[in-house]
RNA sequence: GGGCCGGUAGCUCAGUUCGGCAGAGCGUCUGGCUUUUAACCAGACGGUCGGGGGUUCAAGUCCCUCCCGGCCCGCCA
């Protein structure tokens, strides 16, 4: 469960006082046991140690403010690898997700995404329209791409798709159809009938809860917000009477209309701390991963409510860490945001997976920047489960997760380090690309036709990636001759190579020419394809020259090794 | 102010549960490879484990304290 609508509304990152209750739930299960490799593996101990009745169900949530991004993804990475492990253990279990869409919509979204995944500013939708929805439940505020029920629904189908683009089987739960469905009646006319129980636990927490508070949001029948001022309960009845007030959110308010009118239990909300709880039990939750914000908050005061108020027994908690984007925090409305559908452009999706199957509780920094040596570590992972990385730790986690990690095992596969795969980028014929990756020694003639298909999707993603960040591995033909320095011996063995090329030699000879003509004018071979490198892409590096220029239009390499264009 | 999590090589990170030689990959440098060109092989360089103090035969690991970053301690989620 993360709040992260918008992680500008301060609410994040975390802590984890919730080391007490783990270590509590840890004794249960014997000690001296080994240090697990795979965190996963200690959740699903805990879990298994509580003996959970079948199928063991484990959540996650979120509100559904502004864009579904990567670091919501820590609600369903994470407790899909719980749930993997557990149901390799012969566990049945089933993975949930709540779209916490009855919250209300409290302040405009600064960015949003659309059906795809493409993130928009509010500029490019009907503003006004969401403006003037502020503080009625997601469920009941239009959406605003037009295209779904509500803004909740499309921010739900977001996720989902999600989480469908990185094959993980979630069933995604609106809370608002809970509450209609009747499924929280049972709960609240519990918290309401124990109200001085719930207001004291709560208090414990919360400075402000006086005798006046009643754990129910209504919304209002008029104006259709959530409001806060319930006047009496009849809990036999299930309904409120309230009033509807004004809300307060940070230093705004949201004006309430005045109304006064009855809400039955299905016509509102539990506040936050009661409903998280609430869920629990609704939903028999045994595992949920929550974001760091929340575990010194909304944990210790929702188990609280849970064992004294609800008297059910909270989940097996496990806080993870919020990770930041190219070294800063995610915020939408810094545009620090990217979502999962972005990434996969540039990323397999097995690699984006291993993202969420390192250590939680580690932060670390996701940098787009760098991805390079971030597949460069999943490819290493990848081998050490295959065993060919001499690294213990590496191989021990790499033998717990992998598997999880990718949708099939398969040893033959042929991984590109992605910088080639960039510079391979640079050329969009294939059969340049395969014979360039062949010189290399990545294929060979028994190499099947499967491997060098799916070796060749990285190449797609790093030439994306290598756009994206207009970095060095972005190379293109230069169309005008770039201002280069040359020494005249360079000079004249670029004269003579140019003659050669000019007989039409194909991409092989070229490049055992260059070795030749190199030698030939007493000039360093690095020197020499360098100044090769630089002509052709205002770069001293580049891919084997040879091969490259062979497939390139012949008089423009014989003119462009010529100085003339 | 109180609390929680994080801080290990230039970069990305293991290692901290339960004290036992300071580690890996990448990068850099050097050498080799008779096509070395974002390739391979070998080797080297690289660290006050955030600082300080303490316990111990022994501390990255345990204790105390301080610094830095993030978060929680209002509301909301």
């Amino acid at each position: 469960m993360t709040e992260e609508s918008d992680p500008d509304d301060g609410a994040n990152a975390g802590a984890l006082d919730v080391e007490t209750d783990i270590d509590a739930d840890a004794e249960s299960d014997g000690s001296g046991e080994p240090r697990r490799a795979f965190w996963a593996d200690e959740v699903a101990d805990e879990i298994e140690a509580r003996d959970p009745e079948e199928p063991i169900v484990i959540k996650g949530g979120v509100s559904p403010s502004g864009v579904a991004h990567l670091g919501n993804f820590n609600e369903i990475m994470r407790g899909y690898f719980v749930a993997e492990v557990l149901r390799e253990r012969g566990h049945e279990v089933r993975q949930v997700f709540t779209s916490d869409d009855r919250d209300p919509l409290r302040k405009l979204p600064r960015k949003l995404a659309d059906v795809d995944g493409k993130i928009v500013g509010l500029g490019d939708v009907d503003a006004g329209a969401l403006g003037r929805n502020l503080g009625r439940p997601y469920t009941d505020i239009p959406d605003p791409f037009g295209e779904s029920e509500s803004y909740a629904a499309h921010f739900a189908a977001l996720l989902k798709a999600d989480a469908d683009r990185l094959d993980v089987p979630v069933e995604m739960l609106s809370n608002t159809e809970m509450y209609e469905a009747g499924e929280f009646d049972e709960v609240v006319a519990h918290v309401l009938e124990r109200a001085d129980v719930a207001r004291e636990v709560l208090s414990g927490y919360q400075s402000k809860i006086d005798e006046d508070y009643v754990p129910f949001n209504p919304i209002c029948g008029d104006c259709g917000k959530i409001t806060e001022t319930v006047t009496s309960v009849d809990v036999d009845a299930g309904t409120v009477e309230y009033v509807c007030t004004d809300m307060t959110v940070g230093d705004e308010t949201i004006e309430g209309c005045g109304h006064e009118g009855t809400a039955t239990f299905r016509e509102g909300k539990l506040p936050w701390r009661f409903e998280w709880p609430a869920q629990w039990q609704i939903l028999g939750v045994d595992f949920e991963p929550f974001g760091k914000d929340h575990a010194e908050g909304s944990w210790p005061s929702g188990a609280d409510i849970a064992r004294n108020v609800l008297e059910i027994e909270p989940p097996v908690p496990m806080v993870y860490e919020w990770f930041t984007l190219n070294g800063e925090a995610l915020s939408s409305s810094a545009g620090n945001i990217v979502t999962v559908a972005e990434m996969l452009e540039l990323l397999e999706p097995e690699v984006l997976r291993y993202f969420f199957a390192l250590n939680p509780r580690k932060a670390r920094d996701f940098d787009v920047s760098r991805l390079d040596q971030f597949v460069d570590d999943f490819d290493r992972f990848e081998r050490a489960y295959f065993g060919g990385v001499d690294d213990e730790s590496l191989t021990a986690f790499a033998e717990r997760a992998y598997p999880f990690v990718v949708d099939e095992i398969r040893e033959d596969r042929i991984r590109l380090p992605y910088t080639f795969a960039a510079v391979l980028g640079m050329t969009d014929n294939r059969d340049l690309r395969i014979e360039m990756a062949r010189n290399e020694g990545y294929f060979d003639d028994d190499t099947p036709e499967w491997a060098i298909e799916e070796a060749l999707e990285r190449v797609d993603r790093a030439r994306a990636w290598a756009e994206r960040e207009d970095n060095e591995y972005n190379y293109r033909i230069q169309e005008s001759l770039p201002d280069v320095d040359l020494d005249d011996d360079v000079e004249a063995a670029l004269d003579e190579l140019a003659d050669f090329v000019e007989t039409g030699q194909d991409g092989e000879e070229i490049q055992g020419e260059m070795y030749e003509t190199a030698r030939r004018h007493d000039v360093e071979v690095g020197d020499f394809f360098e100044a090769g490198y630089l002509l052709f892409f205002d770069q001293p590096q580049g891919p084997r020259l040879g091969e490259f220029l062979g497939e390139l239009d012949t008089e423009f390499v014989v003119a462009r090794l010529r100085r003339k264009s």
